[in-house]
DNA sequence: GTTGGGTGGTGATTTGGATCACAATATGTC
DNA sequence: GACATATTGTGATCCAAATCACCACCCAAC
């Protein structure tokens, strides 16, 4: 249970059993059925989320209702609405789970207490924004980019285990591509 | 010259003079011509840039020399292959100026060294990061959802001094529309 | 069982935007 | 000044993908 966020984390810093510990304290454990929403949009207090097991999206609606993906995210991935988290703003855009799923979350509060008493924790914090930051240029690129056959074929390639649970319908909202050309692409 | 670098890291932490004096020791000071290329994909070396005056687009090319308009950065905005900077991976984007520019410049190892001597700095980096990823998203949301001229709508919204200095053409690569399309939009 | 929502395949039709083509200004430079 | 080069507007044509419309599943809930 733990274990998991702690390899996670150590992937770029090491952390003692007391440090560890300490992190720990500052984090929350909860449970979600499949198609709960963890947050909404427009809700006050955004959390961070690392999902230990499951599957989320993270949701926009425009004023059509429609729905956009932004991200998915599943287990040892974080998730949230990352802008209205650290800014401490309302959440522009709602979280959703496709599947069960276990997290840990953490409050802004959490996240300064553990920086300012763990400073050595910074660079994880920031090797996750530059990841977050570099693959979503990719996605733009692509979506600048690619015709439909080459965004599902990169998203296959760079998604191999998530485009296996996703279902179609969802992976066609996150290629900006209809779900009917989706279909035709490799039928 | 150096007040401009002062007051936009002063905005996020206060520095003492003799902090910011060994912080600017790590950068160099480069000037560069309408047209020039700062750094090209597959280079080795590529560092960050904080731009003092001028306009530059970050841009990809792709298998048929299409090119592609990952961003535009111009004063008081950083801009580098931000992936290959901190990965010390070589470029996959190039970056040229659309007007003369003259920037301040860093290496990963000057980067490095002052976030080791000078850590309170970190929350400034992580705080551009945290920007930029949100842009991203906001941006691959305007791709995902809105038609030719709501996205150019949305761009003269946001960067309205920069819809003023960059050709329409240019406009149009960056929101993946053609330049026929775009001109017939507000005609 | 049966009802119903989510899913996915496929045909027919429509259309928004790309592409092609050309003209008219700028802008630059030798 | 004159010649090349970018920039923008605009018409005509074309096509890829959206939309609309059905049908066939699969499962989960009652």
């Amino acid at each position: 249970m733990h274990s998991s966020l702690r390899n996670h984390i150590e992937r770029v810093v090491d952390l003692s059993d007391q440090e560890f510990g300490y992190l720990l304290a500052h984090f929350e454990y909860a449970d979600f059925g499949k198609g709960d929403l963890i947050f909404q949009k427009g809700e006050q207090v955004v959390r961070a989320y690392y999902i230990v097991s499951g599957l989320v999206k993270l949701i926009y609606h425009d004023e059509n209702v429609n729905e956009h993906i932004v991200s998915f995210a599943m287990e040892d991935w974080w998730e949230s609405d990352f802008n209205a988290f650290f800014n401490r703003s309302t959440a522009n855009y709602t979280l959703k789970c496709l599947e069960a799923t276990k997290a840990y979350y953490i409050s802004i509060e959490g996240y300064e207490k553990i920086c300012k008493e763990i400073p050595k924790i910074q660079p994880f914090w920031f090797q996750k924004a530059i990841g977050g930051f570099a693959s979503s240029q990719r996605r733009i690129l692509s979506l600048l980019t690619n015709s439909p056959k080459v965004k599902y074929e990169q998203f296959l390639k760079d998604y191999p285990t998530l485009s296996q649970r996703v279902s179609k319908t969802q992976i066609a909202a996150y290629l900006g591509v209809s779900r009917e050309t989706l279909s035709r692409i490799y039928s």
